[in-house]
DNA sequence: TAAAAAATATGACAAATATCATATAAAGGA
DNA sequence: TCCTTTATATGATATTTGTCATATTTTTTA
C-alpha cells in the first residue's frame, strides 16, 4: 500500500517535527540512525521533500533540515502523494482496470471500505497530530 | 500491502472458481488474457498455487487447472500468505521494529485498525463468497 | 574573499520483483 | 508403444525500487 520510500519519508518528517524548528536544524547525516533508515537514502528523500516544501532546509554551516509551524500543519497524505504518486493509493486494490463504485470488481466490495478508511485517516491526520500523540505519551518514538 | 503477484494470484483463482470445476479444466495459456495478467507469469503463479493445493491441476491432453469444491472453501488469506509470506501483512505498516500494542509507534494507533480490518476480511472471506457475489450480480468480472 | 559546511543534483550500483523462455515429466489418445 | 498435449521445474532477462557515492552549489564565518 505504501512504498518503503514513503514510509521512510513519514518517519523522517515525524522525526524532524519532534526535534526541529525554525531555529534548530538537523543535518541529513544525523537523521538516518535514529529512524533506522540508511543515511544516504534519507538524505535523498529529504531533498525531494524540501524541493516540494514539505520540509524546510538551509545550506551551509549550521544549516540542515527542519520543519516550520506551517510545515507541521500538513496532512500525512501530502507526503505519500508526493513520493508514491496519487495513483498508488487511489487505484483498485486488485488493480482491476475499470473498477469503481458503479462497476465494482469482486474485491472492491470487500476491501473498498478498508482502502477508504486508510486514505481518510492519512488525509485527516497532520504531522502535528502525531507529535501531540507523542507528547501525550500515546505513542513512542524511536522509529 | 499486497504484492502484484498475490493480486494476480487472487484474480487467477477467482477466475478458475467461476469458470472451472472437477470436470472443466482451463489451460494456463487461456487464463492470462481474461484477467489481464501476462500469460507466462500466470502460468508460473498457478504452478505455485497447485503445488500448495490451492488450485488443482492435471497434466496431459484435456488437462489444465481447476478448483474443486474443497478448493473453493479456502480463505483468501491463504493465497496471500502463500505468495507474500505471513510477515508482509503482519508487520507494522511503517516497518517500525519494536512496534506493537504495548509500545505503539506513532502510526500504529492511526493505522493499526485499518490493517486489522484488512486482515480480518481476507481471513473471513472464502473464494466461494466472491463467486456468490458475482452470481448475485453484486460484483462483476472481468478482472 | 577564501575556506569550510552544509544541501542539491545526478547518476552508478544492488536487490527485489516481475516477466519471459525452455527443457523435462506426466497423462492421454492413436 | 509412440506422439501429442499439458503441467512442472528451472533459470535467464528485464524492470522497478532501494541504496550508495560524488561532484556542484549555496551559505556562513573567519
Amino acid at each position: 500500500m505504501l512504498s518503503k520510500t514513503s514510509k521512510y519519508a513519514l518517519k523522517a518528517v515525524l522525526y524532524l517535527a519532534v526535534n526541529s524548528d525554525e531555529n534548530v536544524r538537523i543535518m541529513a547525516k544525523d537523521i538516518g540512525k535514529p529512524i533506522n533508515v540508511p543515511k544516504a537514502y534519507v538524505a535523498k528523500i529529504l531533498q525531494e521533500l524540501a524541493k516540494h516544501d514539505i520540509v524546510s532546509s538551509v545550506r551551509g554551516p549550521h544549516g540542515g533540515f527542519y520543519l516550520t509551524t506551517e510545515n507541521k500543519k500538513r496532512s500525512l497524505i501530502d507526503i505519500v502523494h508526493l513520493i508514491d504518486g496519487r495513483d498508488r493509493l487511489n487505484s483498485c486494490l486488485l488493480s482491476v482496470k475499470d473498477c469503481d463504485e458503479k462497476n465494482p470488481c469482486p474485491f472492491h466490495n470487500l476491501l473498498g471500505s478498508v482502502k477508504n478508511d486508510f486514505q481518510k485517516k492519512l488525509k485527516e491526520t497532520t504531522i502535528n497530530d502525531l507529535v501531540l500523540d507523542i507528547q501525550q505519551n500515546k505513542s513512542a518514538i524511536p522509529l
